[in-house]
DNA sequence: AGCACGCCGACT
DNA sequence: GTCGGCGTGCTC
């Protein structure tokens, strides 16, 4: 007779809580059910991850479940234990995990709504009371509020004392008060009735290697691989083995980059899978996620295709999990909880015997090493396209252009042809600066310099959007002149226009270009050959649904070499190699890299196409500073308004660090590379070490000791 | 996270 | 004394 349940709560805590199952559930409980129970005077709704007959600590008074809200599991033991295992991995809450699998009306938790009682009405007539005490009162005549609210209502840190006197003296009273669940009516879904597209053609090299990743995987068995190759042929090789597995019987779990979800792949996958299919992006409306949700739940889906939180869909049998564009930055979460979807989807697959596919046509170097030193690299063998790149260093002062590039346009234009632009930086320059007195505004919120975006004649703050209109004057000393710095997109737009005023030109950056419609519009209008250069920023880069044109210009490509991070050459080569996927191989296509830094590696390697010689060159800089794959590296960033006690216990954490293992290397504690942002001053550490294991042993017991606000990211 | 508790200086 | 504000620690 089970008499206790562990349940995981969606909270940002790493430990399970115990309840007592009280005798009318004791026959009906199971393991992966939801349950109510009660938390710290709250309601909130807890997973169970397992059941006890016996208790560990007989010292803690065990509450009882409140109640029991599945009859049926919603969590399979395979589901429990990948998620387990994640988030050992990434030091983070087991039960935020669990959340992310549920649509937002599964997971219900109470809220303390604070009422205002009779006697604080008849207080708040006659009796003088404080300022804080009157303020609060007469908010809450309207209707009552929670504590939160009040607090960021009258921008306090806190409010509880204060809520808890009030409450003492009768003038308010606390009521635990859960969210009605909508009742709203689900329409099934409007599947459409397409003729599924029947692969034809398959080459025989693909044929092959669907054979081989088969071989390995019967009987069923984790079997990871690493395909290297180009898009096209990746796809195929991805809809051969999704058709092999729907043949077994068994499900996939397709992840993509944020980024690429477009409408013309979410087609592709509508005409390919039809109903089998159930599509996840961010953008979706709830009710529109949560029939996707039951789709899955329902057994009707076979293929789950999203971003990296679809990683979590509750898909049974999983026999494939592909990771296309490996590369991309958007599989890593930062915060609450941060995971990277690539190591996530190695944990599920390995826990559910599937076959696991990264895909890239320019892979991590990680990804590759590990492939390639693991025997499971898969390399399509890309043939060549013919193509002219020109790497361009030549930079007149008044231009941001070249007056090479300018020609090569010409041409282009006069011949009909289009154009893309690629340039990475929003706005039109990244920095004003004094002439007198070399004064830069910046932020108030972030230690980061304000963007001065022309068109909104604002300069604004790209990390916390902050603004204010352009200053006229140097705010510090009145000097008339001030300075641009840099350049961004708005910049290059205006120059193209004045030197090329009859051609369509068109920008595309997050910032300028509102939501998914008005993006797909923008595209939709370059296909039909409405728009004659489009320049844009990463967002151009990522869309891989644009038509093939005959110049690609990137300028500047070495600002991504800027960012303070180990992965900056990676990007570099990556983002390069993006746009230059979308020029035509006729033949005629021309690629015009234009740069400060013509002979840095990653830009030389992209211009060649050369994967073999980057990976070479970064391999050689990663061992040198022991960077990963070399080392397990942990980034842990502390965050307080108070940077004097923040700095103090980060050297004590890393004090701790060092005492408790020699193994590991620990980096720090400095000041972030943003050192302040939304007004909370950030402090961080990077820890390094040969094995991962090192770093969970050292954390394990400096996390308990320091008590620490703060996000632990683990990089590799 | 969100809530209680207890300590501190400021103020009727 | 009492009020408001803040840091600290715990939650089965």
């Amino acid at each position: 007779m089970t008499l206790y349940a562990e349940v995981a709560l969606p909270l940002p805590l790493s430990q399970t809580f115990f309840y007592l199952i009280p005798e009318r559930w004791q026959s009906r409980v199971q393991i992966g059910a939801r349950v109510l129970v009660p938390f710290r005077g709250r309601a909130l709704t807890g997973f169970i991850v397992s059941l006890k007959k016996r208790r560990a600590n007989k010292e803690i008074r065990l509450k009882e479940i409140e109640e029991v809200l599945d009859e049926k599991p919603l969590f399979a033991p395979n589901f429990l234990s990948f998620t387990r295992r994640l988030s050992d991995y990434y030091y983070t809450s087991w039960g935020e995990f669990l959340q992310a699998s549920l649509p937002p009306t599964y997971v219900l938790k109470s809220k303390r709504m604070i009422h205002l009682s009779a006697e604080g009405g008849s207080a708040l007539k006659k009796e003088k009371l404080s300022k804080e005490e009157k303020a609060i009162l007469s908010l809450l005549q309207k209707k009552p509020y929670t504590a939160t609210f009040l607090q960021r209502r009258f921008g306090k840190k806190s409010v509880s004392s204060l809520l808890s006197r009030m409450s003492r003296k009768g003038y308010v009273h606390f009521q635990k008060e859960i969210q009605k669940r909508g009742r709203r009516r689900l329409r099934p879904v409007s599947s459409l009735q397409k003729q599924l597209e029947i692969d034809f053609g398959l080459s025989r090299k693909l044929r092959n290697f669907t054979e081989a990743i088969f071989q390995k995987a019967s009987p069923k068995a984790f079997s990871p691989w690493l395909v290297f190759g180009s898009e096209d042929e990746r796809k195929a090789l991805y809809f051969n083995l999704i058709k092999k597995v729907l043949e077994r019987e068994e499900k996939t779990l397709y992840l993509v980059p944020e980024i690429s979800l477009t409408q013309h792949l979410i087609e592709r996958f509508e005409k390919r899978l039809g109903k089998e299919a159930a599509i996840l992006h961010s953008q979706m409306p709830e009710r529109k996620r949560e029939a996707e949700w039951l789709k899955v739940r329902s057994g009707e889906a076979k293929v789950v295709v999203g971003p990296r939180s679809a990683l979590f869909s509750l898909l049974d049998k999983v026999g494939l999990i592909i990771v296309d564009e490996e590369q991309d930055d958007s599989y890593f979460q930062r915060e609450n909880p941060s995971y990277d979807a690539r190591r996530g989807a190695w944990i599920r697959a390995k826990q559910e015997k599937a076959i696991l596919i990264y895909g890239s046509a320019r892979p991590t170097v990680e990804g590759f090493y590990q492939a390639k030193k693991r025997g499971y690299l898969l390399n399509l063998e890309q043939k060549e396209q013919k193509r002219k790149v020109n790497i361009v260093r030549e930079r007149s002062r008044r231009d941001i252009t070249s007056q090479q590039f300018r020609e090569s346009l010409r041409e282009k234009l006069n011949e009909g042809e289009q154009a893309l632009v690629f340039i990475n930086r929003r706005g039109y320059a990244p920095l004003l600066v004094c002439s007198n007195c070399r004064h830069i505004p910046k932020c108030v919120n972030c230690d980061i310099a304000l963007n001065y975006h022309k068109k909104k004649e604002k300069i604004v703050c790209h990390y916390c959007n902050y603004s204010l209109p352009k200053p006229e004057v140097c705010p510090e000393c009145r000097s008339r002149i001030i300075r641009l710095m840099g350049y961004g997109i708005e910049a290059v737009e205006e120059e193209l226009k004045k030197y090329f005023p009859q051609a369509r030109i068109t920008s595309f950056a997050s910032d300028e270009v509102k939501g998914r419609k008005e993006q797909e519009w923008i595209v939709h209008r370059f296909s039909e050959g409405k728009i004659d250069i489009l320049i844009g920023t990463q967002l151009l880069a990522h869309r891989a649904d644009l038509p093939p044109v005959s110049l690609v210009g990137i300028l500047y490509p070495e600002t991504l070499l800027g960012l303070a991070d180990y992965r900056a050459s990676q990007k570099t080569f990556q983002t390069i190699g993006l746009m230059m996927d979308h020029l035509q191989d006729n033949g005629h296509g021309e690629v015009l890299i234009q740069t400060e830094l013509p002979s840095h590696f990653s830009i030389q390697a992209a211009a060649s196409k050369d994967y073999d010689s980057f990976f070479k060159q970064e391999m050689k800089l990663r061992r040198l500073m022991n960077y990963p794959p070399f080392s397990h590296m942990i980034g842990v960033l502390f965050q307080g308004e108070n940077l004097r006690i923040l700095a103090q216990k980060s050297r004590e954490f890393s004090a701790l660090l060092k005492s408790e293992a020699g193994e590991i290397e620990v980096l720090g504690p400095s000041l972030a590379g943003v050192k302040r942002l939304k007004g909370i001053s950030r402090v961080q550490m990077i820890l390094k070490a040969r094995r991962k294991k090192y770093l969970d042993d050292a954390l394990q017991v400096s996390l308990k000791k320091v008590r620490l606000r703060g996000t632990i990211s683990v990089f590799n």
